[in-house]
RNA sequence: GGCGCGUUCGUCUAGUGGCUUAGGACGCCGCCCUCUCAAGGCGGAGACCACCGGUUCGAAUCCGGUACGCGCUACCA
């Protein structure tokens, strides 16, 4: 347990969707911060204007929400440390930066590209660790305020001091150290007057008090040069923890190429919320024993970062399906009904006629055969109009020459039954078969066919009682004229 | 190339020196159930715990090295 109450945040940048492995670690946070009593906070760093793309804050947040994962403090939602929106920060960072600049801790660098990039070529050709060379860190006062009078383009960049052994306490890592002498003269603050994640993140971490920095293993190697802006400022340095990366069925970083990656693909292929924070959860975290089904708030009671892995994980669709699967059979009737219509809704029988006692009974006939709720609509047509086809491979197999006579038989006999139950379906198949002397899969399965159009789904007798005597007669009849055999 | 991190069934993982002939889940295979398809039940195949060496009476578990994989190495985050 942690004594005082932490801080966390999520701080992703606005370039789109919200990427799966943002929702892995958006939810540590979460569950971190609920675990311990602590505030979930959401940051949009939006430092690069170059990848800022229309309407993505919106997106994030509609999806974060989607997922349960509702922020305690961040953009709309103030906690007394905003604004969260880093773009709306720029006089803090710049405040900042000058202050590190007398300090002599940064310095103003006044490189082109073409002579950092002639530098990087010449280091990479010497097979050396590729570095700024300080070259700007000498330039004196009067020179450098010339060329600022000159509006010359200039940025600011960390003053790294040599020899130094700078060390990491990593929750999930454990010690992790680093020479200074590897780590660059960062660009803090871009020309266009902007700065960098690296500054950006610290300078708000902690002025926004963050405890605990949760965030992917990709930052590992860049922590050095937050710890030395932690160390230049004077400031308290947070606790670490670099989760393991999200990868691709090849290992490689998980990655658009390979398949989905935005929450919002997941969302609209109808994974369900449950099981795709479920799933993600335990995509480099578990308990220690062998359960894997959780609702979100039991997460929340179980989750601890010393638990978490070390090694990257590869995200398995089919385990995830499976976990969809999971999920969906837990729902209520009342959910599952509002799923139902609200896919419904969406399919192309938005106009259908069903009453939520029909609806009822086909989610039930249906619910244990799909893993998605559509495919209550899409495996079950049958159930919202007549079959547009006959499968042909379910002819081969079930339909005889007898089979129209025996449906008409059939036919014939449910007509005189007052609204007939599923017992009902069940006693005239029975006796009709009896009387003929055939099995009663000679009858089950033309009929199945005759009122689905495929040879699988739920129990026949299931199918006919939902589908009610009127219609069970009519389809029988379009069958006998359009089935041959 | 440099620096860093990682390495238990195909995949997600349990395992923190003896309880382990390495447990569970997904997937795969078989059987049972059965009007079909599922679901469910039962069972099976699947990991020389990356490799080599060391510590120890004893190592998947501790230490060292090697290999391989991945990440970072931008006026991107």
């Amino acid at each position: 347990m942690i004594s005082e109450n932490p801080r966390v945040r999520f701080a992703p940048s606005p370039t789109g969707y919200l990427h799966v492995g943002g929702l892995r670690t958006a939810l540590y946070n979460y569950l971190f911060a609920k675990k311990n009593n602590g505030a979930f906070i959401l940051r949009i760093e939006d430092t690069d204007r170059t990848r800022l793309v229309e309407g993505a804050v919106e997106n994030l947040i509609t999806t974060l929400k989607w997922a349960g994962l509702d922020y305690d403090e961040g953009p709309g939602k103030d906690g007394g440390f905003g604004p969260y929106v880093q773009s709306e920060r720029l006089d803090i960072y710049k405040k900042y930066t000058d202050e590190l600049v007398r300090q002599k801790k940064a310095y103003y660098c006044f490189c082109t590209s073409d002579r950092l990039k002639q530098l990087r070529d010449e280091q990479q050709k010497t097979s050396v660790q590729s570095k700024y060379d300080k070259h700007c860190l000498h330039i004196n006062e009067t020179e450098i305020s010339e060329k600022l009078k000159n509006n010359e383009p200039y940025v600011i960049r960390l003053n790294v001091q040599p020899d130094e052994m700078i060390r990491i306490d990593d929750i999930i890592r454990g010690e992790v150290i680093f020479n200074s002498n590897v780590v660059d003269d960062q660009i803090l603050l871009k020309s266009d007057g902007y700065p960098t994640y690296h500054l950006a993140n610290v300078v708000d971490d902690h002025l926004m008090k963050i405890t605990h920095v949760i965030r992917g293993e990709e930052w590992l190697s860049s922590t050095p040069k937050h710890i030395l802006l932690y160390k230049y400022f004077g400031w308290e340095i947070p606790k670490f923890a670099h989760l393991p990366l999200l990868l691709n069925p090849d290992k490689s970083k998980l990655s658009k190429r390979q398949g989905d990656v935005a929450v919002e693909d997941y969302r609209a292929k109808g994974y369900l919320k449950e099981a795709l924070v479920n799933f993600v959860a335990l995509l480099g975290w578990s308990a220690g024993d062998d359960r894997e089904f959780y609702y979100l708030d039991e997460l929340c009671e179980s989750f601890s970062l010393e638990r978490v892995n070390k090694a990257g994980a590869v995200f398995n669709i089919e385990k995830l399906q499976s976990m969809n699967f999971a999920h969906l059979q837990k729902k209520s009737d009342e959910e599952f009904l509002k799923l139902l219509k609200e896919e419904l809704a969406v399919s192309s029988f938005n106009n259908h006629s069903l009453n939520d006692e029909k609806l009822l009974l086909i989610i039930h006939s249906m619910k244990e055969r799909i893993n998605f709720v559509k495919e209550i609509i899409l495996n079950g047509s049958y159930f919202l109009t007549r079959p547009q086809s006959y499968d042909l491979e379910a002819i081969k197999k079930h339909w005889t020459h007898e089979s129209a006579q025996l449906l008409q038989k059939f036919a014939k006999t449910i007509h005189d039954i007052e609204n007939p139950l599923k017992e009902d379906y069940e006693n005239v198949l029975h006796k009709v078969a009896e009387e003929a002397g055939v099995k009663n899969a000679a009858i089950i399965h033309p009929l199945r066919l005759a009122v689905s159009g495929v040879s699988g789904g739920p129990g026949l007798f299931d199918i006919l009682f939902i589908l009610g005597k009127e219609e069970t007669i009519d389809r029988i009849n379009i069958a006998k004229e359009l089935v041959k055999v």
